[in-house]
DNA sequence: CAGCGTAATCGAAGCGCTTCGATATTTCCC
DNA sequence: GGGAAATATCGAAGCGCTTCGATTACGCTG
């Protein structure tokens, strides 16, 4: 293993130089910072991460706290622990995943082991057990999702609630008066994740202002729940013609089901879905769909934890606005 | 932050008897084991990860190389990854996620600093510009999949050359006689990730030893390709009763399209797919399917990795023997 | 030209841990 | 009952890095 003190004495400087070279804090002379970045280079150095962590009490490692086998729909976390894995290189941090499963124990060790810097957590509930700890501990913590109480945290997540509304939004202004919210399975809202609540609270108000009719369902989002659903949905109010399908996993079942019942898709009735994108595009038709921002929470989630690290704690709520994009499961209410 | 000497000192010991106490790599007497274990306790006290990375030349992390976006099914990649996070913390390590596209600078970096103890690469090319870094550096190693040459390296796959011949069994035992694959899409195929061109020779040579007329087509997986492709091998093919579907993306698609041809599964058609269980469980029908143990082999990636950390290096390549489970998709063809 | 500020570099301490003798104590056997 | 072997513990060195204060060299200013 190449150490900074062969680099040291391969550029003719003593070991400190070659720190300083590599972390900018004191100005070095251009020429033995050529010298230096040719002996990294001939070498193939890199610092050692231990030891560095040790002497400057920064690991550059990031945790991410990812849940084990969730609700949630598995591209999403994907995509965000990829970008989150991205965004962190940029300011060259590295990125240790834990399981949502090791809860404030693994909280705890992070915090105390040193292994890393700062925490991001996922699938955030509105009553996290994990976040007294971080509290406690007073690790630089980023949540993705909203607990009940944000007080001194630092939060991102999509505006559930005005991606409701904006849902309802777009089917009445197609002329839709009857519709239906198809929600998360039963799991999710037990587990008082707040997301699906806030979608529903965010749906109910606005189809309320606007006058519309409107009911909320649950489903597990297999075949067969949602055939159930959407069959009670149907027999309680055959009126219905706006579908908001919040649970990604009933998209291409409630398509189908629709398809067999007759009912054509944007002809007779619309679909609108809260899905990242890539599922709205390769579903057949098109998906007007208020799309999963999962990179850029992701990203924004890295640079929160970043300036924590740097600039000191300033708490911070990100509701990123719903986009709602019109494709091709939507259209205006028939005449008739 | 707690260290190894507050430990000592509350425990009335020197900070070499905490650290043997931890590691039992000397004898211990019960009396004192206790004490400490009891300062360990009080004090929340956990070992620096850094300077224990430091001293020891250990770092207790594996480093999981996954693809960014990939053609993968993302499911699996996921439960790979968590299975590797979850099996790694049995042995006391944490997982830091890499992405393919840092390359071999990634391996480097690795390797150099120290940071992880071994590597465990996922999406593994045929002919993967990280293997030569992997040797070059000597960093033991793992990979999720099979290149060309795995001279001296540890290796775990899925037996898909088996699978292949498995699916065909299978149909022919049903008494299907013209039968196709529906593979990947040509991506996967020129980036030479080998386990669809393995699945194929499978396929072909098991059709052809047991008479079967066998056709293999790349497929997208969205809806239309499905489409243009189930087009052309009935039109080639009418008499083709039996299918098998290695792109899960085209699943979905399949059956339904299937369905609008009139064709049901499985009294007319059957359709064996090679999916995680979970897939295969929440389609209608319920798919008769190879499952992809991504479980298993996260799991024995990590057990293969420690035991190379500790027991030196035994190259070996595992291949997991396809287990096929029948279940609604597929009969014996119809008697006419 | 004395005195001073600035830029560039060095040397050494120390981060918290593991590990290797060395030491102290106990056990056991002839 | 004395010495060897086994057991339990300690002290100190050192892992590779960062960082602080000190030092040197140099260009200014009054």
């Amino acid at each position: 293993m190449v150490t900074i003190a062969e680099v040291a004495r391969q550029a003719g400087v003593s070991p400190s130089t070659v720190s300083y070279v590599l972390s900018r804090k004191r100005s070095i002379s251009e020429d033995t910072r050529r010298r230096v970045e040719a002996a990294i280079d001939a070498l193939g150095y890199h610092p050692h991460a231990g030891a560095r962590a040790l002497a400057s009490n920064r690991s550059n490692i990031l945790a991410l706290m990812v849940p084990l086998r969730s609700d949630m729909y598995v591209p999403v976390i994907m995509e965000i622990a990829m970008a989150v894995t991205t965004e962190a290189r940029e300011f060259d941090q590295d990125v240790l995943l834990l399981t949502k499963d090791e809860g404030t124990g693994g909280v705890r060790r992070i915090a105390g082991s040193g292994l890393a810097d700062a925490m991001i957590l996922m699938d955030v509930e509105l009553d996290d057990d994990r976040i007294p700890v971080l509290r406690e501990t007073s690790t630089p913590a980023v949540l993705i999702g909203l607990p009940a109480d944000t007080a001194g945290l630092t939060c991102v997540d999509l505006d559930f609630d005005a991606t409701g509304a904006a849902c309802v939004d777009h089917l009445a202004d197609l002329g839709h008066r009857e519709i239906a919210l198809i929600g998360e399975s039963e799991g999710v809202y037990r587990r008082h994740t707040g997301f699906a609540a806030r979608t529903m609270t965010g749906f109910q108000r606005r189809a309320s202002e606007r006058g519309l009719r409107a009911v909320h369902r649950m489903c597990e989002g297999t075949y067969e729940s949602t055939a159930g659903v959407l069959a009670r949905i149907l027999e309680e109010r055959p009126g219905t013609t706006g579908f908001i399908v919040q649970n990604e996993a009933a998209i291409t079942p409630l398509l189908s089901l629709l398809r067999l019942s007759g009912r054509a898709v944007p002809e007779d009735t619309s679909v609108v879905a809260i899905c990242p994108d890539q599922v709205a595009l390769q579903s057949s038709p098109r998906l007007t769909s208020v799309s999963i921002p999962a990179e850029e929470m992701g990203r924004h989630a890295v640079r929160q934890a970043m300036s924590q690290l740097e600039g000191g704690h300033h708490p911070s709520v990100t509701l990123i606005p719903p986009l709602l994009t019109v494709r091709e499961s939507s259209a205006a209410v028939p005449a008739s």
